[in-house]
DNA sequence: ACGTTGGACTACCACGTGGTAGACATTTGC
DNA sequence: GCAAATGTCTACCACGTGGTAGTCCAACGT
């Protein structure tokens, strides 16, 4: 017991934080990596160093807890929100700057374009819901801007602008979920592989929106 | 016995084919729908009308299933080059002919696109050895095509080969695996939903490769 | 006519699963 | 000072899982 507990103060190293959040913490990482169906309690409670029952007293069951990983992601998400937002309005090249806070979003952890694809591929009727409802105002937001954009003449006009959309966010969430795999089309260049990718994506998504290539790039 | 053997042949209204195909069929669908590890044999026994070990009489184990459900997607889509690569070649607009047939392989069938993503996120490693085994060389014939239309000055020159086709692999895929989810960015029109991200799909690939939109469609 | 084979079955099993009940310890509020 | 709340634990359980062993029978080849 003595010894137990000192090997779990040695397990970890560097998070010491709240037992609650190391198991969110493990529970999303093995949730996207193996899906939560294949994603065992146990293996959660291996990882953290406490027992099961311990997690089941934070999270009364395991429906609980994917619900407090979703709910986690949203909420990591509508944090960063602002950011993109004020990108969009201070920066003139607004598709650019979207874009790359976007992608940041999903760099910076590779779990939650995966968590995204899975439960999109597991619950699709939830998902959906849950996407109309915390997305749907944002989406309208988009295509209304693009209607007005093709109006004014600087946008393409054979924009469908909510297959665009829906398109783009395909794009990206499915390029991060699918990062591991793009390697496969790369003979070298492991690590930037998902840099040319996302560069791909800004490029397209500008030649496809706007009427002519706004800005050439000194990068 | 006698009453279970009618009954079961009763189960069958449509499809009476053999055995083994049946379970080919339900495996796949099941696997697409709720994963691997997300569905039981039993749940796939129950579906064809038989018993558990009537499968795993044809295939030894879960494993040599998921085996045969991927093999036989291969087989499909390897069945379908030769129309793929005929359209290439007589069409003219060969972008426009290759997308169309390729969309057209995944539309026929909702499971493929899942099960590939589903194979993707779950065992990456395989499925990229998997990809860059049996597509790595269609890949470098359409990089190369590329590059030379680059230097021929019929395609745009920032175009970056090896992420535009993985750009357009996610994009095709991811496209019809979420199918169910774009609906929720179409107020309207659940049906034609698909055929509107296709379509974008297409005008999307065609602006950020070609440098001039060649064809006006009057469809 | 008969042995072999293919193909479906019943019965069973070891194991890992998510979840419950309740003991025990530690911290906190009054 | 002490009771209540908080948090972790051990012990246990019912259940569904993939898989094994062995039985039965009809069809087929010679």
């Amino acid at each position: 017991m003595v010894v137990q507990e000192m090997s779990n103060l040695l397990e970890s190293p560097l998070p010491p934080q709240n037992v609650k959040g190391r198991i969110l913490r493990s529970a999303t990482r093995l949730f996207a990596r193996n899906g939560f169906r294949g994603t065992s309690l146990q293996s959660i409670v291996d990882e953290v160093g406490i027992r099961k029952q311990s997690l089941l007293y934070h999270y009364p069951s395991k429906e609980a807890l994917r619900e407090a990983v979703i709910a986690d992601l949203v909420a990591r998400w509508n944090l960063r929100l602002p950011v993109i937002l004020s990108a969009a309005t201070s920066r003139t090249d607004h598709l650019d700057a979207i874009l790359s806070e976007v992608t940041d979003f999903f760099a910076e952890d590779p779990s939650r374009a995966r968590l995204i694809w899975r439960e999109a591929l597991d619950r699709p009727r939830q998902t959906r819901e849950a996407m109309s409802q915390d997305f749907g105002p944002w989406l309208t937001l988009v295509t209304d801007g693009i209607r007005r954009g093709q109006k004014a003449g600087h946008l393409r006009t054979d924009v469908d602008p909510e297959a665009w959309i829906s398109q783009l966010i395909v794009l990206v969430i499915g390029t991060f979920a699918a990062a591991d795999l793009a390697a496969s089309a790369f003979p070298e260049s492991t690590e930037d592989a998902v840099t040319r990718q996302v560069t791909e994506l800004i490029r397209t998504a500008r030649h496809s929106l706007y009427l002519s290539p706004p800005i050439e790039e000194s990068a």
